[in-house]
DNA sequence: GAGTTTGAAACT
DNA sequence: CAGTTTCAAACTC
């Protein structure tokens, strides 16, 4: 039964943000995406090439074609893989064993066992994927990926024992320090949201995933590389680490050494409701940092440190102060806080503007683990090259990078002409613990240095226009 | 291991 | 932009 003609087998999701419409058939796995790399075609759909062959088709940066695997060895090495990531694989659609022909040349398998993705389990309910991208004619190429079905009878063995231990690897997982060992349990998404911990940590899917319909592979570079563009599209922080440690002294952990220091903080913050910030339903608990005034947390009891613990740079010295006398209540501090930053944010961006601000994605790149980031980083030269003068340097500050804004503050504090070295020991993202980036709020602040919060001194700042985005902008910055 | 809870992400 | 829904991880039993 050709299930993609039945309608009931398939279910077409239009991803929003991204632009693609993902669609799922029982029976068949299809990507097509428009993407902006594209100019791909990769195996196809023979219903929309017809006669032509899986194997003819080369990718115009890969060799894409079939390799004959052993079913029971599914660990090839990268190495092995040589550069044909582009390969058909889908392990969306798992298949039972019985409809597996070994004898057959089902043995034969397109896989995708490449880099950090062999050894993929199968897809249990891995439907047919379509994804196509379109964004206002920008991308004229498609990329069709067409599953055989060898494929995925391949994976079943693999799936069978990886879902096994699903749950002991995703605990190890995430107890774990880094992007080397993430891994994702995703049913819906198709590792292409930013539930996905790895999509959202810009990785690919592993073996040590145990995702369905996983999309997040070498195979979908240009599928990926399309809705990644697509999600930091709509949400310049989407792939922004969150945890940041920003620039300062080193010995700023305040007096209780229980505590992160004040400048280490979940960029965003959290906004638990329940879980009083001490599970790991709050990102700030799970990364092991305390909230801070970005939080919109309820009765946070972070043990890494409460949100009234991290104030804005501008209140942080004062509070300092005022905590050598004694603790102020939560509510007292709320309230504190809103003052300054209400105070702050009528003349110029706060801190946690300019950290929100979608240049961070530039600095961001920089501490993703180089093994496991699949993108070259963004060049964090360019960043520094843009501060030659202090003019410049702020408006950078305010458009590009988040390690400008400490930039700034020292060649406003200091005048220097010393930029680049300045910059490179700003802001250092400490961990891309959770890759969640939802909200970006524009008025508070958590991990910032504001000078004026030093100096009392208000820059030049609030006549500079709010964050474009990254990409065009920051493109667009004269170098 | 199944079911529930939680909060971020996505959607409307 | 606020409210709702979806999603996957964390958690509980």
């Amino acid at each position: 039964m050709d299930q993609r003609t039945s309608e009931d087998s398939q279910t077409k999701e239009f991803d929003g943000p991204t632009g693609c419409y993902i669609q799922s058939a029982a029976d068949d796995t299809h990507v097509h995406c428009a993407g902006a790399a594209a100019g791909v075609v990769m195996n196809h759909d023979p219903e929309m090439l017809p006669g032509v062959n899986q194997s003819q088709l080369v990718s115009n940066e890969y060799l894409v074609g079939t390799f004959e695997v052993p079913s029971d060895n599914m660990a090839l090495s990268d190495h092995q893989c040589g550069g044909m990531h582009r390969r058909n694989l889908f392990n969306e659609k798992a298949r039972t064993t019985s409809d597996m022909s070994p004898q057959s040349g089902s043995n034969l398998r397109h896989a995708n066992i490449c880099g950090d993705t062999y050894a993929k389990p199968p897809q249990p309910s891995a439907p047919a994927t379509i994804v196509s991208c379109s964004e206002k004619g920008r991308y004229s190429s498609e990329v069709y990926i067409h599953d055989d079905h060898s494929t995925q009878k391949t994976m079943s063995n693999a799936a069978e024992s990886s879902q096994e231990s699903h749950k002991k690897k995703r605990r190890k997982v995430q107890d774990g320090d880094g992007d080397s060992c993430r891994s994702c349990s995703c049913k819906k998404s198709k590792c292409l949201k930013l539930y996905c911990a790895c999509f959202a940590a810009k990785v690919y899917c592993s073996g040590l995933c145990s995702c369905q319909g996983c999309l997040n592979n070498h195979t979908n570079e240009e599928t990926v590389s399309c809705i990644r563009q697509r999600t930091e599209s709509r949400n310049p922080l989407a792939f922004a680490p969150t945890v940041t440690h920003a620039c300062g002294s080193g010995s700023d952990f305040g007096d209780d050494s229980n505590k992160t220091p004040a400048l280490v903080r979940h960029k965003r913050g959290c906004n638990c409701r329940k879980s009083s910030c001490l599970k790991k339903y709050c990102e700030c608990f799970q990364s092991g940092v305390g909230c801070s005034i970005s939080c919109r947390c309820q009765s946070c009891k972070n043990s890494f440190g409460k949100r009234e613990g991290v104030l804005p740079l501008a209140t942080e010295k004062m509070e300092k102060g005022a905590k050598a006398k004694g603790t102020h209540s939560k509510e007292d501090k709320l309230a504190f806080d809103k003052q300054h930053v209400v105070g702050q944010s009528g003349d110029l961006p706060s801190t946690e503007n300019l950290f929100a601000a979608p240049s961070l994605e530039p600095c961001r790149s920089s501490i993703v683990h180089p093994s496991t980031y699949s993108e070259p980083p963004l060049s964090t030269t360019r960043c520094s090259s843009q501060l030659h003068n202090s003019q410049s340097l702020i408006k950078a500050d305010i458009l590009l990078s988040p390690f400008e804004t400490c930039a700034a503050e020292k060649i406003l504090k200091y005048n220097s002409s010393n930029i680049q070295e300045v910059s490179s020991s700003c802001i250092t993202s400490i961990k891309v613990v959770s890759p969640n980036k939802k909200r970006v709020s524009p008025l508070h602040t958590g991990i910032g240095l504001s000078p004026i919060g030093r100096s009392g001194r208000k820059l030049v700042l609030k006549s500079i226009p709010s964050f474009p985005s990254l990409t065009g902008d920051a493109d667009n910055e004269p170098r």
